[in-house]
RNA sequence: AGCCGAUUAGCUCAACUUGGCAGAGCGUCUGUUUUACACGCAGAAAGUUAAAGGUUCAAAUCCUUUAUCGGCUACCA
């Protein structure tokens, strides 16, 4: 068989998804187990016309893992992928597109024509994030692909809408909201994201008193709202201003005349304790309005330039012109005090930056009483959703529900689902999920809809049942009973809040389930100088470049190989390690084909008998230790750890030594000191046995590997001889061959065998110091050594059985086994465990001070173990306290020091 | 301001849930072209686990304090 010298990805890459997605491999119906239990997870729908950035592929990578690893445990499997409309975002990317190319703005072209760019948009960039899903190996079901603005779901979203209006729990009224000047349209708090700046200023205005020559100082950040200011509050415990309440202020630049009131509010220590109120312009000085029923005045415009209400002077002006003038104004009338540097936190808009205006606006708005009862109660009760890590983030979701304001729903977008209001000539409201019923119930034709769409996490919170056929007018379908509540869900850190506690709320509320099971929030993959990877930084490294150059498997293994929930460092180097090992599989399976003929893949060969070596035994004990724990780790959503397992188990236990070790009887030619190359040897029954045996184990260890790397796994799955469906888990017999319908290996516990590990461990130790020797002694590779080994019985007969691959792998001519050591005083020496000792003789190589010196450096370093446990031994706490198996331990590791430490030190004085 | 997380080899990180010999990869040094792989093989050096205190027979691990870095939430006249 022809075999390439390294892996190349590409090809893999390019064949192997194609034919999963054509055969049917990713969708649940592939399993044709009628009593297969489900497994389910919905994929966080990322922006229809976003791209694939490295935490998509983090998140992607452990649910793919999932997906594949209880694919091939028989469960009937669903990952469903879809995408979200993302309304401000995609909106945005719109206009700035029209803005450029055609100079228009969106009401140039007027509602309808824009949707109708935005749907193009849709379809014509749509497609590059499935595309990119696609190229990470993502097993997710295409024929189950969502979009939140499907016609389905906008029908959920409609009855939700309508369900919610009825029974009381959405509501329009005004409110202090979030608004953003440059994307004209209201923010809920979560997508506020507050900006410190140092250059503030706090400018400290005084304010006249009606009848009297007395001022009263007010200190803002904010001069301009002074011009829709209704009030001046004070505390009212405050002495200095006591008898100034109910007193009128005359308030500057406006004529108008506002009162002094007391409110407990106020701070009577901060600034100069009076504080100036603009009900309309500040959500503090709204609910102090309230309660002193002042006048909401509002002064600006929605682009945040003044209005008329602000005065003739100032109309028209933007808020920081106006700023200026106010304090400019106020500086002529004598009445500008000072102005202070003050840092100062502003709120921005998420996407676009711009400081936001806290204004007085008519909004939808969700009532979040009962609904964050659903979570919390959930919480509280059932621990639900579970958290992994749990810590914090359980304690982060319930303190933020606890503290939970009721949530605006309603955006000044065009791009999303329009709001299933209509209002008629008199502005009655008619809430219905259709124009036809809300004519049905104005009994008036002439009804205008409501211009505002949905936030689009209010879509995003029916993701775990819309997407699985709910729309209010069907309420169950196959794919709701099998798959809903999912698994688990996996995501960022940061949209807990926006979007998994929604779901948790509305999938109780809807259809009276848990969203999910559990939820893994990943951690934060940083540059690698631990900064957040962003666009406008520029430092963002795009999981396409590194599937370019290292492959997709290599990546995947390292994503998954990072700690699971923890942030960190994106370096290229881990990725390259990876490649490596992808490689070092790659070149393993190529060993092991070329020497296979005549042997295949066959499980029963794994059923040792008596005639099985030691290392047979133990490479069988290793991979079902192995099976068993990945199996373990990942049932604890501990990636890392199993990456870890697997990665050390092939390279170090497969490869370097159980391959080294029988290479020699698998290959079929040997070398022949007569002719000074290698020569063909007819192929035996035993090195057939020996060649099944490790294709065998070499083909479970790629099963184990698969969920991580798939496409490597299937190419060289497909290259072993005799894979085929027959190798399938049971669901899946009648699916035409791939890896990833084989059963996971889970391990068997019957098949672990201490012994053989333990007798494998004195082989291994004896090389390890036969190869410590030749090095520390500088001894030249091909120099033939004689090995003088003394030990008990037992070992000795560990080692007899081993002698050819002691020899071949120890590069010696011989192994003298004894009970005594015996050896010319001209040898290197070294303590084995269990009282054994291994002599090399050195005549004429040897140097006898070097040799002193390594001894010494041995013993030193026992000494150092040695002292500590029997100073440990010799505490008398420890011996009455510790528990007895560990007290026992640590007596026979003294032991064994004493007498490595005693043979170490007779050699010494042998050199004498 | 409050809450949370981090600090371990030159670098990037494990081990902490459940206290019991602190590990890996990269890098460094030495040797090596041995018939799968130099993206390899073999060997080696490298640690006062941020600091101080406490609990314990025993602390990287549990508790307290401090320092530095990061995150979240809130307020900001």
């Amino acid at each position: 068989m022809e075999i390439e010298k390294s892996y190349n990805p590409k090809e893999a890459e390019e064949t192997h998804y194609e034919r999963w997605e054509k055969n049917g491999c990713f969708a649940p119906e592939i399993n044709e187990n009628p009593d297969a239990v489900p497994f389910s997870i919905v994929i966080p729908p990322p922006n229809v016309t976003g791209s694939l950035h490295m935490g998509h592929a983090l998140q992607h990578t452990i649910m793919d893992v999932l997906a594949r690893w209880k694919r091939m445990q028989g469960f009937k499997t669903l990952w469903l992928p879809g995408t979200d409309h993302a309304g401000i975002s995609t909106q945005l990317q719109v206009t700035k597109k029209l803005l450029k190319e055609e100079k228009k703005t969106r009401w140039d072209l007027g509602r309808e024509e824009f949707t109708n760019r935005v749907w193009d948009w849709k379809k014509q960039y749509g497609g590059e994030i499935t595309r990119q899903i696609r190229r990470e190996g993502a097993s997710v079901d295409w024929s189950r692909e969502r979009f939140t603005m499907d016609k389905s779901l906008s029908k959920a979203v409609r009855e939700v809408f309508c369900t919610l209006y009825e029974q009381g729990w959405i509501y329009r009224g005004k409110r202090i909201v979030n608004w953003c000047p440059k994307d004209k349209t209201v923010l809920s708090d979560l997508e506020v994201k507050e900006e410190t700046r140092k250059d503030g200023k706090l400018v400290y205005l005084q304010y006249p008193i009606r009848n009297s020559t007395r001022k009263l100082t007010v200190a803002t950040t904010r001069p301009e709202t002074m011009l829709g200011d209704s009030a001046v509050a004070v505390n009212p415990k405050d002495e200095r201003y006591a008898d100034l309440i109910g007193e009128m202020i005359v308030l500057p630049l406006t004529n108008r005349e506002i009162p002094i009131v007391a409110d407990e509010y106020v701070d009577a220590e901060f600034g100069t304790g009076a504080v100036k109120i603009t009900p309309a312009h500040d959500p503090n000085d709204y609910e102090l309005g309230l309660r002193h029923n002042l006048p909401q005045i509002v002064v600006m415009n929605d682009d945040a330039t003044m209005n008329l209400a602000a005065g003739s002077e100032f109309n028209g002006l933007d808020r920081y012109v106006a700023r200026e003038k106010v304090i400019e104004k106020f500086d002529e009338l004598g009445l500008l005090e000072k102005i202070d540097e003050y840092e100062i936190s502003l709120p921005c808009c998420e996407r676009c930056k711009t400081v936001l205006e806290p204004i007085l606006s008519e909004q939808w708005f969700v009532k979040m009483d009962e609904m964050r009862d659903f979570a919390l109660d959930l919480m509280k009760a059932e621990n639900s959703p579970r958290f992994s890590p749990e810590v914090p983030h359980t304690k982060v979701y319930t303190n933020w529900l606890e503290n939970l304001k009721d949530w605006t729903i309603s955006r000044q977008l065009w791009w999303g689902h329009q709001i299933p209001a209509w209002y008629d000539d008199l502005g009655n409201v008619f809430v219905a999920r259709t124009f036809e019923e809300a004519k049905a119930n104005a009994q008036n034709i002439n009804l205008t809809q409501d211009e505002d769409v949905l936030d689009t996490w209010f879509s995003s919170g029916l993701w775990a049942f819309s997407t699985f056929g709910w729309n209010g007018e069907v309420i169950e379908t196959d794919d709701l009973n099998d798959f809903c509540p999912t698994d688990v869900l996996v995501t960022g850190r940061d949209i807990i809040f926006l979007w998994v506690s929604r779901m948790v709320m509305m999938t109780k509320k809807f259809v009276d389930k848990k969203p999910f099971k559990d939820v893994i929030i990943t951690g934060t993959v940083l540059d690698k100088n631990g900064q957040r990877m962003s666009k406008t930084k520029g430092n963002g490294v795009d999981p396409l470049d590194v599937f370019e150059k290292y492959g997709v498997d290599a990546t995947r293994l390292t994503l998954a190989g990072s700690s699971t929930g923890a942030d960190f460092r994106w370096r290229d180097e881990n990725v390259e390690q990876n490649r490596n090992f992808a490689n070092k599989i790659w070149n393993a399976t190529r060993f092991c084909l070329l020497n296979s003929e005549g042997a295949k893949v066959d499980h029963s060969s794994l059923l040792l008998d008596d005639s099985a070596s030691i290392a047979d035994k133990w490479i069988i004990s290793r991979l079902n230790k192995t099976a068993i724990n990945v199996n373990k780790e990942l049932g604890k959503y501990q990636f890392h750890t199993a990456v870890n397992l697997l990665y050390h188990f092939f390279w170090d236990d497969f490869c370097d030594w159980y391959i080294e070790l029988v290479k020699d009887e698998m290959s079929s030619s040997v070398w022949s000191d007569e002719t000074g190359q290698m020569e063909p040897v007819a192929i035996s029954e035993q090195q057939i046995k020996a060649r099944t045996r490790i294709l065998t184990i070499l083909e479970i260890a790629l099963r184990m590997l698969h969920p991580f790397m798939p496409f490597l796994t299937e190419e060289l799955w497909l290259k072993l001889p005799n894979t085929s469906s027959k190798l399938h888990h049971e669901a899946y017999k009648n699916a035409s061959q791939t890896i990833m319908l084989t059963s996971f290996p889970l391990g068997d516990l019957s098949a672990i065998d201490e012994k053989a590990e333990a007798e494998m461990q004195a082989v291994i130790e004896l090389i390890s110091k036969v190869r410590n020797i030749r090095a520390e002694m500088s001894i030249k590779p091909s120099e033939r050594l004689s090995l003088h080994v003394s030990a008990d019985g037992d070992l000795q007969k560990v080692f007899a059985d081993n002698e050819a691959r002691i020899l071949k792998i120890a590069r010696a001519s011989n192994l003298n086994l004894s009970e005594t050591l015996n050896a010319p005083k001209a040898s290197a020496k070294a303590a084995l465990s269990r009282g054994a000792e291994l002599a090399i003789p050195l005549e004429g190589l040897i140097d006898f001070d070097k040799e002193r010196t390594r001894l010494e450096n041995q013993v030193a370093k026992l000494e150092v173990e040695g002292s500590r446990l029997s100073g440990q031994l010799s505490n008398e706490g420890f011996v009455a306290k510790a528990p007895p198996e560990k007290v026992v331990e640590l007596r026979e590791r003294l032991i064994e020091i004493e007498t490595q430490t005693n043979a170490l030190n007779l050699n010494l004085e042998a050199l004498n």
